[in-house]
DNA sequence: CGGCCGATTATCT
DNA sequence: GATAATCGGCCGG
């Protein structure tokens, strides 16, 4: 499967949250490449959404959302989980879209190592802190170029989820944003159940 | 199945 | 010193 381009990323990140339902997040880790199909992802964009970790303005933490689109943005938070996300354009708006749910294609032996808790049973996967340990990923990737061809962290195109395959809802966990930030719905989930019929 | 709660520490004020 | 874009265990139904 192709890479994603930057172009891809350099827009609003409602628009690529939207746009990466189907596509095939790819980490290669010691030669084995683990797929996994983003099937639930959150947009935040802007110091004015109060839901973004840039409504403090630019930090060393949100630095990388200030940075060039295509690059991942991965950051520690409850004192234990890493959350993945992909930078959206353009340089200089603080946008990213985090990946909250994948369904396992490839690699899946090294994922059930990586995260033995309820390995392949069903939820294994669908929540953001759970892929990243499935997949391996931590702060050592924060920042890391996503649209680098054979590099180890990318995201290459999969299939096109038809809008009837589509919903929204509210972001999760933002439980002290104030409105309308908490409840605009700029989650996107993809019905995997309508896509194959 | 759904709701409540404790874990555990980087990051920011 | 407070907070957090979560998770898993334990409870009741």
């Amino acid at each position: 499967m192709p890479i994603i381009t930057r172009e891809f990323y350099n827009r609003p990140a409602i628009v690529v949250a939207r746009d990466l339902l189907g596509c095939h997040l790819v980490h290669s880790l010691d030669g084995v490449r683990m797929v996994g199909m983003i099937c639930e992802t959150e947009a935040y964009q802007g110091e004015e959404d109060q839901g973004c970790h840039a409504r403090v303005g630019r930090t060393q933490r949100t630095a990388v959302m200030y940075g060039d689109p295509g690059h991942a943005y991965i950051y520690f938070t409850y004192g234990m989980h890493w959350l993945l996300n992909a930078v959206t354009g353009p340089v200089g708006m603080p946008a990213a879209v985090l990946i909250r749910a994948i369904n396992a294609l490839e690699g899946v032996e090294m994922m059930t190592v990586k995260r033995p808790h309820l390995a392949q049973k069903r939820g294994w996967l669908n929540g953001p802190a759970k892929l990243t340990q499935a997949l391996g990923l931590n702060g050592q990737l924060n920042g890391h170029d996503l649209c680098e061809p054979d590099s180890e962290l990318t995201i290459e195109s999969g299939i096109i989820i038809p809008d009837e395959a589509v919903s929204t809802s509210a972001r999760v966990g933002l439980n002290t944003v104030p409105e309308p930030w908490k409840s605009v719905p700029w989650r996107f989930l993809a019905d995997l159940e309508k896509v194959s019929a």
